[in-house]
RNA sequence: GGCGACGUGGCGGAGUGGCUACGCAGCGGCCUGCAAAGCCGUCUACACCGGUUCGAUUCCGGUCGUCGCCUCCA
């Protein structure tokens, strides 16, 4: 087992992994909120921290992880009302329609899928907790957390609370002030009209606020204190500070030991985001690029830094992939050479700093080179199956698809007229057999045939 | 304004106090009927200005620029 190196957002350093249980890892990261369907960006938490427990699992880590959807917040019942529908029917296909589009990455699920829906007896126990604590107050049927109790308030997101712009909308039009003190934020929302629904609490009909359900959901499944709780950086603040304070004021502890950001994805200069409009529809790009492209794309850059969304960034992307593709034909199944353990080994260590991808794949590039300087008749392929295992892309070593008889014998009659040196008949069957969707290859011992 | 991060060669993108990252593109060569694929070799760097140091792209300070958060947001 491999020392692991971790970035921690709350100290800034690098951190070791120290499992809580030993041999064991809980993984939290905060998934969408099902109103529309996802794009680009927010794959990239899913394909990071489906990677991660990919290589945790390699590194011999028994790993859960969980990723949550949101399907109740105030933008489904925005979404839902202009469509005239109801809330709940929206929320349930778009995260049908969620599984579908991350299903479409072939990076498997993870291993736990809460519900905030499904999880209001835990969330109104952890408010109910709140409000014993003191740390929480009813106020006309909203419940809302007391930020200045939580001493730790801040320390996450590294902002002092005197500096905090607090940007309660100005609006005296949005009705009495509720809360004791600007900073404050809701856990529970009284129902309102046209909001379709709701449910019972102690303080009165409603629904959760954003925050709390990560920390009950969490909790169920992970228990406090678990080992790391990941997502986009921008969900530091507040959506990270301030499940962090709930926890710690609910349950005097913290809520995980490690807290890891991805970087944004970036399109024409900016966040790629629902609320700019400038989005790239997860669906619509694996459709036009295929999973491993978009996850090649997508682990060419370092996780925390941000990366540039284009139509360039995917076509380099597809590139590396074909090379991987190419060079994986030219192994045979088996052990790989042991002069190329050492490369082997740099890769997984390139990951157990920070997961590095970018440099993992620098060092699978040299596993690539050496392996066909080495090219003696076969070299193994096993240390390549392990490497593109947990990167999510051993598809690319997926046997080529045998091509259909007519288009053999195509080839074969080509090979015919390269014999009698009849090259014009030889190249106008090539023509033939790209029309047909096949590219046409002099090998060694004959021809290659692969779908264009 | 506050907080966090970043500025690397034509492009993408790691990393390091002194030693080729890597990939794409380019260039030269090998192979080849042609092509594709492949192999070998090779040119373009570390925003700017100071400081520390025997030596800085790498540490410190400043300048300029960019991004994220401070409001829903992966």
């Amino acid at each position: 087992m491999r020392q692991i190196l971790l970035q921690d957002t709350l100290s800034g350093e690098l951190r070791a992994l120290q499992p809580r249980d030993p041999g064991r890892v809980g993984i939290y990261a905060c998934g969408p909120t099902v109103y529309s369907r996802i794009h680009v960006g927010n794959a990239r938490p899913f394909v990071v921290f489906s990677l991660l427990r990919r290589f945790l699992a390699h590194e011999g880590y028994e790993v859960s992880l969980v990723i949550n959807i949101t399907d109740v917040n105030d933008k489904i019942y925005d979404a839902a009302r202009a469509q005239g529908r109801a809330s709940a029917e929206l929320a349930a296909q778009m995260s049908e329609l969620y599984r579908r589009d991350t299903d479409a990455l072939g990076l498997g699920r993870p291993d736990h899928e809460p519900l905030a829906s499904e999880t209001i007896g835990p969330i109104v126990d952890y408010i109910q907790a709140l409000i014993d604590r003191r740390h929480a107050y009813v106020a006309a049927g909203d419940v809302y957390f007391r930020v200045r109790s939580d001493e730790g308030y801040g320390s996450l997101s590294h902002r002092l609370l005197e500096n905090m712009d607090q940007g309660e909308d100005t609006g005296e039009a949005a009705g009495p002030a509720l809360k004791e003190d600007p900073l404050d934020f809701a856990l529970w929302k009284a129902h309102k009209p046209g909001e379709d629904t709701s449910w019972p609490a102690p303080w009165g009909e409603g629904r959760p606020g954003w925050h709390i359900e990560c920390s009950a959901m969490a909790e169920q499944l992970l228990g406090v204190g678990f080992d790391i709780h990941g997502g986009g950086s921008d969900l530091v603040f507040p959506h990270h500070e301030n499940e962090a304070a709930q926890t710690r004021a609910a349950r005097g502890a913290e809520l995980t030991k490690l807290w890891m950001h991805n970087g944004m994805i970036q399109f024409t200069g900016e966040k790629m985001a629902k609320s700019v409009g400038n989005i790239a529809p997860l669906h619509e790009v694996l459709a036009n690029t295929g999973a491993p492209t978009l996850v090649m794309y997508l682990i060419s850059g370092h996780y925390r830094q941000p990366l540039a969304y284009s139509q360039s960034a995917l076509e380099q992307a597809q590139a590396n992939v074909n090379r991987i593709r190419e060079a994986g034909r030219r192994l045979t199944a088996g052990p790989a050479p042991a002069e190329l353990e050492p490369l082997r080994n740099s890769f997984f260590d390139a990951l157990a700093r920070d997961f590095n991808t970018p440099e993992a794949l620098a060092v699978l590039n040299e596993w690539l080179r050496e392996a066909a300087r080495a090219e003696r008749g076969a070299t193994g392929d096993s240390h390549l199956r392990e490497m593109l295992a947990v990167l999510g892309l051993e598809e690319l070593l997926a046997a080529v698809q045998q091509a259909p008889s007519e288009v053999r014998e195509l080839a074969e009659r080509r090979e015919q007229a390269r014999a009698e040196r009849d090259f014009a008949a030889a190249d106008d069957l090539r023509g033939q057999l790209a029309a047909l969707g096949w590219e046409v290859r002099d090998a060694a011992g004959g021809f290659e045939l692969l779908p264009l």
